[in-house]
DNA sequence: CCTAATATGTAGCCAAGGCTTCATTCTGTA
DNA sequence: TACAGAATGAAGCCTTGGCTACATATTAGG
């Protein structure tokens, strides 16, 4: 009762947790371009990089990944842009990072550690779960 | 009000965030290995690597890091152990997945998911929403 | 309109965390 | 007890996602 799990199972789960950590990135330059083409209506390498705490270089780098797979354009000098599966991405993101937020303050966690550890949990968080939060937080309210 | 936040602020939370990823895997090791001693007397690295659904390989590299990093001790053909700070570290971690599935399932998860999501969430849990959880689930039960 | 400051891009380095392949060591059983 | 099969370990490769340093392009002010 109080064993390990079967074996397939938790390699599962392990397969599945790693699975999530590596679109986790790309999510979060979906979420953040999409915030910044909003409020600037541009998204700049530099503002990218100060605001995810890396250097331009990094920034640069991995917006060539986004091209890479599809999510979004850029010509140099020029700022990014989202094709459109970038634009859907990061509208998932944002309305699941909200519920992400949302949910663990309807549980009683402080405002500010909620947005902190929001920022990491987003990613782990399946359609079930994310179903049961909505349906949680609407209780809730 | 519906725009971004500060910048050192939305930086430190990414940055809060990688932070918390690069323990993830010592943290899952530290668990898993703990698990194993307890239900099997000893942690050969083949069984981690079967539990964890990575090659035995990529399993024997990590333990050095480990080791490196003072968490574990191991012998050539002998199995792994956690030191004093290894299964301090495994308690800990143990206690936060089970409060994390436990929090979940209480907002209504299906159990199943909970286990599956839990398992990338815990890592991104503070100490704050921790208590949170000890709280809301004290509370619901 | 020139020039200094800023932004962008390129190159090359590093560690982490995967993998496969091959050599070596155990171990259980015939 | 010998040997086949399983476990272990080492080596070398790949991709991600960081970094610094340097070169080039753009832009804003005087």
């Amino acid at each position: 009762m109080s064993g390990l799990p079967a074996i397939p199972e938790q390699a599962h789960r392990f397969g599945a947790a790693r699975t999530a950590q590596s679109s986790a990135l790309l999510e979060d330059y979906a979420e953040l371009i999409a915030d910044l083409l909003v409020a600037e209506g541009e998204a700049r390498p530099t503002d990218i990089a100060r605001r995810l705490g890396v250097s331009h270089a990094t920034v640069i780098k991995t917006i060539g990944r986004l091209k890479r797979e599809g999510l979004a354009t850029a010509r140099p000098y020029r700022g990014v842009f989202l094709t459109n599966a970038g634009q859907l991405l990061a509208d998932r993101v944002r309305t699941r990072h909200r519920l992400v937020v949302d949910m663990l303050v309807a549980v009683g966690v402080p405002r500010e550690a909620a947005e902190q550890d929001a920022e990491g949990i987003e990613h782990h968080v399946s359609e079930t779960t994310l179903a049961a939060f909505a349906a949680f937080v609407e209780a809730a309210r």
